[in-house]
DNA sequence: TTAGGTTTCG
């Protein structure tokens, strides 16, 4: 029984308007008295342990009593019945083995209870039917479930608690929230909130450095406002449960600080969120892992608001990706179940999933040993077609160790990667997990009741496991038609017949020359020639990018990041110098970093005719900043030039790092050919009418020699008659790709490997290539011991359909 | 404390 101070005014007020007539009424509330009822039971009832509660025996005269421990929204189901459920817990019996049951209102009865039930509240139930539940439960509830419902002839008594009851007399009396929630728009630096938000980027809950999960998500809200909010929490059930973008979150006492000029929001002590899917229309069901939460009619309509204001407003990503519409190359999310998995080394675990559709292409078997492989061996071989196998790494390995052989995964930017092995003539598609969590990679644990795994099970289920056991090599086999690319395969097809994936840019005059007939002649000469691609190199593309000297013509890589961080470590020890501040040309900021380090950051800014530009068109040089401050500038101004001080002039770095920086391109120059010139050149560009700040014509000033991005490539190509190897040269003509991005743009480099992929589709025999149309030229190249002919193709271009 | 979104290069 409820047990409630002495002192406490127990004659509160019923929420009786629309509950007079208890005889009437299958829901009523009982006023309590002293830890009484005031209106005892009916006397032929008599209490039931949930223990003693079976399928199929006479619960007539029994009455089952809980306290409500969890209650969920009002919905209908499809007949449009009414239906609320909630979760009883047996007070009196907490730490016995079964201590809670759910029970299933239906009906009006469900609208009544759904209007006036509150956590905490005592809830006896007469004239129910238990019903045996399909699975057993293993977290304490019971394994039966009651039904309850007016033409069932049950019965329901509420015992309300003074200081959870709804300040309305009726349900139509709306209720005073309890919690503010603020706008993204209106937080403040140093406040702990309540708030909204809907997901527009999260990373799923992974292992931190220290001793918590942490999980990273991104909200927006009809403010329009952004807030990144890094949430930490030792229990992994304690972050939301958030699935995809597009999902809503309510989040309580987050603590919001001002991180980098901008707020950003952390957990705190008692932080608590809830989770619900983004859909219009679906029902508002919260996920949370909290036994007890508040969740009214107020919120419900703020879901809904927000699910509206999302829909037209956020850009949710499309179909989810299946195995039979896999791309190399590719970064994507698959749902999938999980059906084997092995410890591979102690940086990398293997997960063998799948999800019911036959990826397109000879897929990676990692090689385990069968003791370390565990899942189901029958099932295994069955879906040996079928199933893949990606590789998780690092950070990951934790986590794909802990997941349950058949449990429902959505693993998030899983990487397709094309690689041939030596004994292999074509080439398979990889999966990995890479190490990190940038853009949400990771994996989460879907749990059954998930819409997407509800349908991916029922279709799991409708697969023919016989058949596929058929399929063995038939890599276009696609089991589900209406997901796949028939119409891409086909065309693909017809163009391997007849038309070429690459056009000619000029001399369509020249006619076709074998290529038997071009290995056979002396160099140098052009020709027209009509190939296979039968492969290419390098297969990692971004291995294609080099730097190119067009004045001592010599290549070199690109370099990392690193070292340009390194270079920039090395300068911040330089501190700027005063004197050179605020010139005639370029005004000066600077300031002091406020953490142990104590760096100090100059920023020049360079004027135009004496005046500041907008930041867009800007020319800004930066002293002391790291690489992170500086590709934050280059987002917002138009170039960037990292330079130290000296004792009478700025200068800038090493060679090594770029010397320029705009957009997403670093320009960088030939260490060779340059002979840096004094800084305030750059002041003849910015005395022009509208300087353009073209990189070309700063690298002049500067006395540096521009070093070009370029595509290098070698082509093997076959005809009939031969094969010869031709090497691509390419700044931008032939992919219609500028070399300079692609290494910064992902977008730019899908549209290459997608090209790649057309030009010479992965696990394809030789007949079915498609033909590219090419100009190649001959050149002698001589050493000191032999004469060696090359072939580079030229004024040639991948043709308009296939980009 | 952890991370503070901006893909690996195995």
């Amino acid at each position: 029984m409820l047990c409630h101070p002495p002192s406490y005014p127990w004659a509160w007020c019923l929420r009786k308007t629309l509950y007079q007539d208890k005889a009437a009424m299958p829901v009523q509330l009982m006023k309590i008295i002293k830890g009484q009822s005031e209106t005892p039971l009916p006397s032929h009832l008599q209490k039931e342990n949930l223990q003693h509660l079976k399928e199929g025996c006479d619960h007539t005269n029994k009455y089952v009593q809980g306290v409500v421990t969890l209650s969920y929204p009002l919905t209908k189901l499809r007949d449009g019945t009414d239906f609320f459920k909630i979760v009883l817990q047996d007070s009196d019996n907490l730490f016995s083995q079964i201590n809670s049951i759910n029970v299933l209102i239906y009906g009006k009865m469900a609208e009544d209870c759904a209007k006036i039930i509150r956590r905490g509240e005592t809830f006896i139930v007469a004239g129910f039917k238990v019903i045996k539940l399909p699975t057993v439960r293993e977290d304490g509830r019971h394994g039966c479930h009651l039904e309850v419902s007016e033409e069932a002839g049950s019965a329901i008594y509420i015992y309300t608690t003074p200081g959870t009851t709804a300040a309305s007399e009726t349900a139509s009396v709306s209720v005073a929230p309890k919690y503010v929630y603020t706008p993204l728009n209106h937080l403040k630096d140093g406040t702990i909130v309540n708030l909204y938000g809907i997901v527009k980027f999260f990373k799923p809950p992974y292992v931190s450095k220290g001793t918590d999960y942490c999980s990273v998500v991104t909200l927006v809200d009809p403010s329009n406002v952004k807030l990144t909010c890094t949430l930490f929490n030792g229990n992994l059930d304690s972050l939301p449960k958030i699935y995809k973008v597009g999902d809503i979150v309510r989040f309580h006492r987050i603590k919001i600080r001002e991180y980098n000029g901008q707020m950003q929001g952390i957990t705190s002590a008692g932080f608590a969120s809830l989770t619900f899917d983004g859909t219009v229309g679906a029902p508002v069901v919260p996920r949370t892992s909290s036994k007890v939460y508040t969740f009214m009619d107020e919120e419900q309509k703020t879901i809904e608001e927000l699910r509206i204001w999302a829909a037209s407003n956020i850009s949710i990503s499309g179909p989810a990706a299946r195995l039979s519409g896999v791309q190399p190359m590719l970064f994507f999310d698959l749902t999938c179940q999980l059906v084997g998995k092995a410890k591979v080394d102690g940086s990398s675990f293997l997960l063998k999933v799948w999800d019911g559709t036959k990826c397109p292409y000879p897929t990676w078997k990692v090689p385990v040993e069968a003791k370390d492989l565990e899942g189901e061996k029958v099932l295994l071989h069955q879906l040996r077609n079928l199933a893949v196998d990606i590789l998780v790494y690092d950070n990951h390995v934790q986590l794909a160790e802990s997941l349950k052989i058949g449990s429902f995964l959505r693993i998030y930017s899983i990487h397709t990667k094309q690689a041939s092995a030596d004994n292999e003539d074509v080439s398979h598609i990889e999966f990995h997990l890479h190490g990190g969590t940038c853009y949400g990679r990771g994996i989460g644990v879907l749990p059954e009741c998930n819409p997407d795994v509800k349908e991916l099970k029922a279709f799991l289920e409708s697969v023919d496991l016989a058949d596929s056991q058929n399929m063995e090599n038939t890599c276009s086999m696609d089991l589900d038609s209406t997901f796949g690319n028939v119409t891409d395969l086909e065309l693909d097809l017809q163009r391997c017949q007849q038309l070429s994936v690459t056009v000619l840019t000029d001399h369509q005059d020249l006619s076709n020359t074998e290529l038997k007939t071009i290995t056979n002649s002396t160099a140098p000469q052009q020709y027209r020639i009509r190939a296979k691609l039968r492969t290419y190199k390098p297969q990692k593309l971004h291995q294609s990018v080099k730097l190119h000297c067009s004045k001592c013509n010599s290549l070199q890589e690109v370099p990392y990041g690193d070292d340009f961080d390194f270079i920039l470590h090395g300068s911040a020890n330089t501190a700027p110098n005063p004197e050179l501040h605020n010139t005639s040309w370029y005004e000066s900021v600077t300031w002091t970093t406020q953490d142990q380090k104590q760096r100090e950051i100059a920023i020049h800014f360079v004027k135009h005719d004496e005046m500041l530009q907008h930041p867009e068109d800007t020319l800004l040089m930066i002293e002391g900043g790291t690489l992170k401050e500086i590709w934050k500038l280059t987002k917002r101004f138009k170039c960037v030039i990292p330079v130290r001080s000296t004792e009478d002039d700025l200068e800038l770095l090493d060679l090594s790092a770029p010397f320029l920086l705009q957009g997403n391109v670093k320009y960088y120059g030939c260490k060779q050919c340059s002979t840096p010139k004094p800084i305030k050149n750059l002041s003849s560009i910015a005395a022009e009418q509208q300087p353009s700040w073209e990189p070309t014509e700063v690298a002049q000033v500067l006395g540096i020699e521009l070093l070009q991005y370029v595509f290098i490539m070698k082509f093997t190509l076959v005809d009939e008659t031969g094969a010869l190897n031709a090497y691509l040269f390419d700044y931008e003509k032939f992919f219609q790709i500028p070399a300079s991005e692609i290494l910064t743009n992902s977008f730019l480099q899908q549209k290459m490997q997608m090209t790649m992929n057309t030009l010479c589709p992965p696990g394809r025999k030789l007949g079915d290539l498609p033909w590219l149309e090419c100009f190649i030229r001959s050149y002698n190249v001589r050493d000191a011991t032999k004469n060696q002919v090359y072939y580079q193709i030229f004024d040639t271009t991948v043709a308009e359909d296939v980009v």
